[in-house]
RNA sequence: GCUCCCUUCGUCUAUCGGUUAGGACACCAGAUUUUCAAUUUGGUAAGACGGGUUCGACUCCCGUAGGGAGCGCCA
């Protein structure tokens, strides 16, 4: 039995993403989507999409919606319209009659009561449930009248299935560990890792690169592949992505959906870059642009073991992007996060109200001290703070006597400053504090207090730039 | 239980038989500083364990331990 990818190397490389629209686009689902695509970019190839929509109870058009946006937020581009894999069911049918005519599949009338007796029988002798049917070599002729057959596939019951893996190499799998698998439900529904074959093969898709969770499903493919005599893509299967304490990924971890790393205010280019080096790397590099990542990415250099998913690392990148990002492109972000946001109709609502052009001028400032668009927002209350302003505990300690007379010193000086500039203010400020022998700190600070109504934020004279000269005197005299 | 896979600093990783085992995040200390950050300098910290093979193993082989995945008329 041939385990060799016939032929597929000279085709032009196809991926796929293969989704199916039961939930949110999961973080790793993202990432494989993201392997995916790379390889495809990398390679001049293409990169497909495929909706694995067969499950009808549980699939759902908002899912599919969902999935989309996930994947045009993270600027995952795929190749023509999406393939809808229910609506393929006729195809899946034909191959499965072809099989069937074939030979190399069997019409069984093993009923689901009869598979649950064996399972329950195999579990009590600890004995693995591998289903023989009888029905694989019986006479069609003994068939029980009124019970609808469902259609398995003939495949071997010695030797053994090799799975010629790029990410886990060479894997063997014993072929009477393998069972004659449905490919068609006694209601004539295809089964999802035949419907998979059929549409991989029709979709001419040369390399499958998923999760390890399919690793065994492929030994089940590629049983189909040789009884339809198709050529066998490439198959990669990435590690999977664990949470902080090595256990899969579960809401308890924090986050499962692509939705909710945007509602978290991670950047797309940050979180791609987190992603692409969970289980795979280029030498020492940490932060690269996606067009690095493209010319770099290969799946034969992503490794065999899980990743732990580490929010602090993605907070660091996240907070290098927003560094990174110019003004005008981090207030689209911003702009286009708070609606994802809680509370982010409000929040819109109140910096449209004071401008958003002091949130503009006040972003170099912010963007330093900011790992997630949310801690930025944050930091930029005090633009939309109303007067008189609700000083918290540490900037209250801030006024005192010394700093009221300080305050009101200067707020005459500030008044009178021909310019409202940073520069020009810092002057005034500096000679205040040398005047009167004191640490710039000590004048600063108190200014900081009536101006934010905090005693932490971006340095207090960009702030007062950024408030303007009407509304940042008004504080300052709310509070002399 | 059965099959398959994994195991380098706390975390992500480099190494592809010969290195003082490197980088990044985190952490600690210093510098800088109007706060907090950012920046910058330095530091702590790793080959799961036990056997082989070899002149020489993190690297190759075997075993043990620990972890993961899969075992549906789900996808």
């Amino acid at each position: 039995m041939s385990d060799k990818p016939n032929s597929t190397a000279t085709r032009p490389i196809v991926t796929r993403f293969a989704p199916s629209p039961t939930g949110a686009l999961h973080i790793g689902g993202a990432r494989t989507a993201l392997f995916n695509w790379l390889y495809a970019r990398h390679t001049g190839g293409k990169f497909l999409l495929r909706i694995e929509d067969t499950d009808r109870e549980r699939s759902k058009p908002e899912h599919v919606a969902a999935i989309l946006d996930s994947l045009k937020w993270l600027e995952l581009d795929w190749d023509g319209e999406p393939l809808f894999q229910f609506a393929r069911a006729d195809r899946h049918r034909a191959v499965a009659g072809e099989l069937l005519a074939r030979g190399h599949a069997y019409k069984c009338y093993l009923t689901p009561d009869d598979l649950a007796a064996m399972r329950a029988r195999a579990e009590a002798e600890k004995r693995p449930y591998v289903v023989e049917s009888p029905w694989r070599d019986a006479d069609p002729a003994t068939a029980p009248a009124g019970t609808k057959p469902s259609l398995r596939l003939k495949t071997p019951r010695s030797g053994e299935t090799v799975v010629a893996d790029q990410v886990q190499g060479r894997v063997v799998i014993p072929n009477k560990d393998l069972d004659d698998m449905i490919i068609l439900r006694s209601d004539g529904a295809p089964t999802y890792n035949f419907a998979v074959v059929v549409d991989d093969h029709d979709m001419a898709v040369t390399n499958v690169i998923r999760g390890v969770d399919h690793l065994t499903n492929t030994a089940r493919q590629t049983q189909v592949y040789h009884a339809m005599d198709w050529p066998l893509p490439a198959f990669a299967h990435i590690p999977l992505v664990h949470g902080a304490d090595g256990a899969k990924l579960s809401k308890r971890h924090g986050a499962q959906g692509t939705d909710e790393y945007r509602a978290m205010g991670y950047l797309p280019a940050a979180l791609r870059n987190y992603l692409s080096r969970l289980g795979w790397s280029h030498g020492d590099d940490e932060i690269f642009s996606t067009a690095q990542a493209v010319a770099w990415f290969d799946v034969a250099d992503v490794g065999k073991s899980p990743a732990r998913f580490d929010f602090v690392k993605l907070g660091d990148l996240n907070g290098h992007y927003i560094r990174a990002s110019s003004d005008a492109e981090l207030m689209a972000h911003i702009r286009a996060f708070l609606p994802h946001a809680e509370g982010g109709a409000l929040l819109s609502a109140s910096f449209a109200a004071a401008g958003w052009d002091k949130l503009a001028a006040a972003l170099p400032g912010l963007k330093e001290r900011a790992k997630t668009l949310p801690e930025l927002v944050d930091g930029a209350r005090f633009i939309i703070a109303q007067r008189p302003l609700a000083l918290d505990d540490k900037a209250l300690k801030l006024i005192d006597a010394d700093a009221k007379l300080a305050i009101r010193n200067l707020s005459a000086l500030f008044d009178d400053s021909p310019a409202w500039d940073a520069p020009s203010l810092e002057a005034i400020v500096r000679g205040y504090a040398e005047a009167h022998g004191q640490k710039l700190g000590k004048v600063a600070q108190p200014l900081r207090a009536a101006l934010t109504g905090r005693s932490v934020s971006p340095p207090v004279f960009d702030v007062m730039v950024a408030l303007g000269k009407t509304e940042a005197l008004a504080r300052l005299g709310d509070q002399a």
